[in-house]
DNA sequence: GCCATATTTTAGGCGAGCCTAAATTTTTTG
DNA sequence: CAAAAAATTTAGGCTCGCCTAAAATATGGC
């Protein structure tokens, strides 16, 4: 059966809108805000995906992949994961550049393509931004990071990624000197509008908004 | 102006008959063939690519590329053989692997994307076929290379290319280890059916009938 | 130069994927 | 619990890129 680029980001969307809805269906509106097309193109597609039984779909009650969809849509966020590590590790993009571009290459189909980049580039198990990159199984393992704005205390924490990837967030990282896998010491919280007062590598501190902490995920050191 | 992957994939097919047919413009009937859609489908996209300037079209004419159109071949072949170099120089794909993979790379949209690969790729001159690769200006020396039934002579060559890329040809160059910038030694000529004994790399010889023949670019030496 | 044949174009139709407007269903709320 | 509001679906229309059948044009043989 042959599965279109649209079909593929739709799936990819689903997929996406699902994981973050904690066992709720994915609704029409969601994917309407989240793909930019109109809620009625959306049921549209909807109908379609159902009837090649890669979603479970019920009139007005929302949406949830199948085996099969989920198949599809792990091999797609394999494959962008993938592309961006390369894009990064060969031709020394930043990881603000590389969304687009991946976006583009994550729908080549070419099964044996895809193994050899992952071995290429050393079975990398994270993308650029900490996100994990599932096997050829589709499995990988689940993020236990959780940001910073929901620890809200002092203390030592390592960077593990991003909940947030526009380019200007990332750069402000960047500009910043923040890499994925580098330490980050709380040195104040403030209690009234939830900031942080943090260094990083011993450099002067910086002040993070509870909106930059809500997109920054860490892992608490001891 | 937008140019859909269907768009580039007519505009590459009137390149390349372009160059074959010397002069003349390009007829529907050839186009048919060469993208395997109906003749009316053909004249509907030729009507389509007039509009935006891309082609020049005058009905039961043929075509010919505009500068505009000219310029879209030349990114879009470029692209194509630069991965193609990617593909067989850094994840090992055998060179009657490469193409169907390569024809869907060629569509991704990135200036930067392919500055970087030719760069990393150290600015190849050619494609593993031996095809030469545009430089970002669309410039590239023509091949000067004939095919070895042009020549017809015993003689020493240098085996520049193919003319054929179909993964059967190809492999059957492999088979008997042929392969891009090595020599040839024609050590006789049989008039009668165009078939040529060949000696490669002091292995046992063997023989090209004239349809192998005539698919093999070659320089003469001396 | 005319006729037969081959090539090309026009006309009309179809599916994918999008849209707007209107109808329907669900959810909220007073 | 009924009415208003919000979400969703249906109906109908559009473009792109393809098709078949029929009409128009070009070409090649006599």
């Amino acid at each position: 059966m042959e599965i279109s680029l649209v079909e593929e980001n739709y799936i990819k969307a689903i997929y996406k809108l699902q994981s973050l809805n904690e066992g709720e269906g994915v609704s029409t509106s969601d994917l309407s805000r989240h793909l930019k097309n109109k809620a009625a193109s959306i049921t549209d597609m909807l109908k379609r995906l159902s009837l090649k039984k890669l979603i479970q779909y019920q009139k007005y009650q929302g949406v949830f992949l199948t085996a099969k969809g989920e198949k599809i849509a792990l091999a797609v966020v394999r494959k962008h994961r993938l592309w961006e590590v390369f894009l990064t590790e060969k031709l020394h993009f930043s990881w603000d550049e590389v969304h687009d571009i991946a976006e583009q290459m994550e729908h080549i189909k070419s099964e044996e393509l895809v193994k050899r980049l992952d071995r290429y580039l050393g079975h990398p198990k994270t993308d650029p931004h900490g996100d994990p990159i599932p096997d050829d199984k589709g499995l990988f393992r689940a993020l236990q990071s959780k940001t910073l704005s929901h620890y809200k205390r002092k203390g030592k924490f390592i960077f593990t990624g991003v909940t947030e990837h526009s380019p200007a967030f990332l750069q402000y990282l960047s500009s910043i000197n923040l890499k994925i896998g580098q330490a980050l010491l709380i040195e104040q919280v403030n209690e009234f509008d939830g900031s942080l007062k943090v260094r990083i590598n011993k450099q002067q501190p910086c002040f993070f908004s509870e909106k930059v902490s809500a997109n920054i995920l860490v892992e608490a050191i001891k």
